[in-house]
DNA sequence: GTCTATAGTTCGATAGAC
DNA sequence: GTCTATCGAACTATAGAC
């Protein structure tokens, strides 16, 4: 943590990583003071309630990821590279803000139920529709095939790539980039072995 | 529910689709009594705990799942051939134990801490070993790419599988056969177009 | 900004009647 | 096999001192 770093901001860090870990319900007010060494009582002095920290995680994350989106898909790339810059924006996205993907990917549904993250449904919709005008695209052009269902394919792509938030951890195993090359290796191509 | 079908057994599928659609630690002894029509004291007469109730669900489900597999791996097919049935197979349980694959999908991590569901940990030992040994057999044979690193591969299939629980109801958009071959003609093949 | 203390609620599980 | 009644623990959040 910088020493410009706000102890909310430092706080906002403990909870996002136990709820990363954990899940939303499954974690407590008082596990995050005690991760925090303070009481749990103490917590309500930075924040009003336990579901404004993950709110606060979770609208600040997708914000900055669907600016970046916006970027790649009003560039002037061609239907193969804007597939490839999202899937390593999203895999970067992974790397950076592993605890805020991983709390999407395991609590939205559960948080989608409150009013308070009706926004959740609204950016489902927003990359739902980017991904699938991409992909008519790409049929359209002929760089992609069209024989595949858009609706199916689209299910493909982005579980394939947000799942990986399940076992990838920063720093080991592989570098993002070398799991992004071999992910898109395999949507792009598929596992069989060409003889041409 | 057949006649045959045991009060325990009907206690046990209505505990099983709230587990599933509302997660283990959110779904309440209250609220599987309340949607059996009975008080929740009552169910302690079928069950010694909320635990045994998954428990029961999740081994019951796995032991038949992997005498599926063993059937498959242990057959003359070719590796190409193997994949497509193992692949299918898991697609199959997606619809016939949608509530089972849904629990495993999203509480497994969170179960297994607890020494109850050490045998989670096992199935998931074998389901990685039963999918190493068939890529690597693939490539030997020559019939998979060599170019891919056959622990991501293996990732990339396993998460793509299993994740697709989260959205596939049965009876609804398309049959369980439609969605296995577009997501193995993407596996196989990759979504490029290919002029030759 | 953190403490102590606790209110108010909900949870899993038990005991005994019918 | 289901009921009523309830225990003890754990939870979110609040109040007021320091």
């Amino acid at each position: 943590m910088s020493a410009s770093t706000s102890r909310r901001d430092e706080l906002l860090g403990i909870a996002g990583r136990l709820f990363a870990q954990r899940g939303f319900k499954n974690t407590t007010v008082r596990d995050i003071a005690d991760a925090s060494g303070i009481q749990s009582g103490s917590l309500y002095h930075h924040f009003d309630s336990k579901e404004e920290m993950v709110d606060e995680l979770l609208s600040t994350f997708q914000t900055a990821l669907f600016a970046t989106y916006d970027d790649i898909v009003g560039s002037d790339l061609d239907v193969r590279g804007k597939v490839d810059a999202v899937v390593r924006a999203s895999f970067d996205a992974i790397e950076q803000h592993h605890d805020e993907v991983a709390i999407f990917q395991n609590d939205a549904g559960y948080l989608m139920q409150f009013d308070r993250f009706g926004y959740l449904r609204g950016h489902n919709k927003r990359f739902h529709e980017m991904w699938t005008a991409l992909l008519d695209e790409g049929t359209r052009t002929g760089e992609l095939r069209s024989d595949l269902d858009p609706e199916l394919t689209y299910r493909f792509i982005r579980d394939t790539v947000w799942v990986a938030v399940r076992w990838y951890r920063p720093g080991r195993d592989h570098a993002v980039s070398e799991v992004a090359d071999q992910y898109l290796a395999i949507l792009f191509d598929g596992i069989t072995s060409k003889e041409s």
